[in-house]
DNA sequence: CGAGTGGTTGAAATCCGTCAAGAATAGTGG
DNA sequence: CCACTATTCTTGACGGATTTCAACCACTCG
């Protein structure tokens, strides 16, 4: 229980890379320091212990970042893709735990300390060390935008959007979800049934189309950036009423 | 229009300094080259063209980044209250605003050029540097977390815990709340009703009482924090059915 | 073929947003 | 200090949206 991080090997990790638009070329100098995991589905990724020694990067398969809270429920604040980094933002009185989700999920760890110490005389890595960090961040805001909308369908469809972009595919209209509808549950907060429904919505007003359970096509992407699926009732997120 | 940055005058901008835990005084090399605007409420603190260009200190006040949709919707992304830093994690699809909430609401402003160009030969900045990216990055996955709680009660009730760590004030558990409910209602994607409600419930069950409008007193912090007030049904959050 | 997982869909109860009306508060000027 | 006004806050009622519980279908694996 103590140490959850098992070194499998020594190699490349650079498979999958791709969403996030972050070059990972500059890390290939720490390539040597770098050790794999290799999880199954809800296994802790990294202890709390290892967890901010590291900097660790995902190279294949899916993740979960989850809060614990003091009552016990925990709720995922981070999907991690291959090609994403984490590991940044740790501490906190939160507690968090990283999960895989889907089987063979396989993550490159760095140790935080050799990191440092080459980015000290290595300034392109250490640029490189600033774009992951926004990257990171940029992920969580995109998620609380995410989160902020109103109903359950423009939830699911601004996530389909997300996905989108950051997953690795022919054409950017075809996604491939990686994650089970009660995972995206669990992300969005909401109930697996209610994203089913909010995805069988939008497959009957032809904005999106399946090739399979996970496999959606974006047929409307128009319609899903501006949200025209929303009946007239503006809710909480009007303008303000002009200036007074 | 164009420029809403208006440097008003050059002087030191360590007042209110309280909340996040951020130390400034490395900062204080950086003083001659701040200038200070004032703005009052729903006026823009910085423009997008001078947003990326400089870094942010909210000093009193306060106000709010909000993200507007193409649809034209706005929503707000992060709540600034002095001591605050921000002005880190701009550009992206999204286009954001910065806005005052309150009256006489002051903003440091510091060039993101002088900032960088000191900080590469002062470590002891850079590294205050990286603590208020952190810190900034902290507020959104707090802020995610709070979005991500099921009832309206239970994620007043987070912001209520949160903001009784960022406020200054004697006790921990006198929350003197800068912003009206229809601005928390913004805040956490609800409506200003909706808020009202869920406090007049925190009060009846006696985890919070009231000094006026604005000024909550937290009785029952255990409570609050452990989610006490929630009805059996567990919700998307539980836990998942251990292992199979 | 049966068991198990994941996905979809239905029905009832609950929660929240909207509209609306009052109550409380703050600000202004006499 | 009081009257007047504007704003904010609270509370009620109604309709819509989501959660929950449940049944059913599709697929995989032994």
């Amino acid at each position: 229980m103590g140490r959850a991080l098992q070194p499998a090997e020594h190699c490349c990790p650079r498979s999958g890379m791709s969403g996030s638009g972050v070059h990972t070329e500059p890390l290939s100098a720490l390539e040597p320091f770098a050790s794999m995991a290799n999880c199954g589905r809800h296994k802790e990724i990294c202890s709390e212990a290892t967890y901010g020694n590291y900097l660790h990067l995902m190279v294949s398969g899916a993740a979960g970042k989850y809060s614990t809270q003091p009552d016990g429920r925990r709720q995922m604040i981070d999907l991690l893709l291959p090609g994403d980094f984490f590991g940044f933002f740790s501490q906190q009185d939160h507690e968090f735990t990283v999960e895989a989700i889907v089987e063979k999920t396989v993550v490159a760890h760095y140790p935080r300390r050799r990191v440092e110490a080459v980015a000290e005389v290595d300034p392109q890595l250490a640029r490189m060390l600033n774009e992951i960090a926004l990257a990171a961040a940029l992920r969580t805001e995109a998620m609380l935008i995410i989160l902020g909308r109103v109903t359950a369908t423009e939830k699911v469809g601004a996530f389909l959007l997300e996905m989108s972009h950051r997953l690795p595919s022919m054409s950017l209209d075809d996604v491939a979800l990686p994650i089970s509808r009660s995972d995206i549950g669990e992300f969005l907060a909401m109930s697996a049934e209610t994203v089913s429904r909010a995805l069988s919505d939008l497959k009957s007003r032809r904005i999106i189309s399946f090739a399979g359970t996970r496999h959606v096509h974006i047929a409307d992407r128009d319609a899903l950036e501006n949200g025209n699926f929303v009946v007239p009732h503006n809710g909480c997120l009007t303008s303000p009423a002009s200036e007074g």
